[in-house]
DNA sequence: GTCTATAGTGCGATAGAC
DNA sequence: GTCTATCGCACTATAGAC
């Protein structure tokens, strides 16, 4: 695999699992298996590799949507399985989302950090708020008021559910907090 | 003011504001007006404050719950008062509830720290089961369904309107999120 | 109870050889 | 593109004077 792509996906578990302050270069290293001075010439700063790391997951998400969206008959069919995406990012309880993870620190971040997850949110809740008006429409989602509202309180349950369940690695406290929202569905 | 209390505080109000990982014994010496060396004398670790920190904050929150269960008439109430007191934890965006700004760095925290978030949440959660159930029987809440799941989606939540509304350092974002659940208030 | 001084570690980052 | 070596800094923690 590509070095780049590695020390990617090493921080992006590390950051998830740990926090933004919670992994250094050494530690990637140690997982790559090169040297720490060696990091500095892919990612010449370490703010470099989290901005990196941002771009790319939301990219990912992009692709994720579009998938869904794809694969999904209804509006519920979507919901459903964006609960069921936040529930597989947890690893078990061991690992936050990314956005969650970094939004928690945030004065660790740099501007370029901040924007881009911004970014990341606008996107998700833009399509959660698409869902919701859809769910209304073909009444496969009950009790929809502001699709706008239903998005943003849809998002932080989510990622309150995720800090909840990583808190006492135990994924049925994420369970017992969605358990509402998926009774909304049909 | 007591130096043991004045170093709660200024620890309290960097950890909500930075996270565990992101104040030092140095900030604090700079914050209280002492040296660092001195704050050893009164936690002889940054575990040992760590972990009162804690305490004293579950210990505040059921003085807290108590007041709350006093002055207020219906269980509506008591919801709408708790809602707000997460908003104004907030501190206009600029911090978050301990709790969720500890168990965002999990594992930088201490099994002693982690026991007693647990606890932390417990007593939230058991508080709000209550409210829940009784909101259905005096009719100040509507659509409860499970106190229990109704609870926790609530925390969830706060939780996670408060890091939503943090990272964008914006009110607005935890209004919107809670939003949905005011409306179930008579 | 607070101080100065310092030990010991880990961090991000750089220089320069290969 | 990776390496060895090292710089400068910040951190938690300790020793011992006052």
């Amino acid at each position: 695999m590509d070095t780049k792509t590695a020390l990617l996906d090493a921080a992006e578990n590390a950051a998830r699992a740990f926090g933004i302050d919670g992994f250094s270069y050494a530690d990637l290293a140690k997982k790559v298996g090169i040297r720490k001075a060696s990091i500095h010439h892919h990612f010449p700063t370490k703010d470099d590799l989290v901005i990196a790391l941002m771009r790319r997951y939301t990219n990912d998400l992009i692709a994720s949507l579009d998938k869904i969206d794809a694969v999904s008959e209804t509006a519920g069919q979507r919901l459903r399985q964006q609960i069921a995406r936040y529930r597989l990012a947890l690893q078990g309880g061991q690992s936050l989302c990314l956005c969650a993870a970094l939004s928690a620190s945030r004065d660790s971040l740099s501007p370029e950090v901040v924007a881009e997850l911004g970014s990341y949110r606008k996107t998700m809740l833009v399509w959660l708020a698409d869902v919701f008006a859809k769910g209304t429409a073909d009444g496969t989602i009950l009790n929809v008021g502001k699709p706008e509202n239903d998005a943003a309180a849809c998002l932080a349950v989510l990622e309150g559910a995720q800090l909840y369940a990583r808190a006492e690695e135990n994924l049925n406290r994420f369970d017992e907090a969605v358990a509402q929202i998926i009774g909304r569905i049909l």
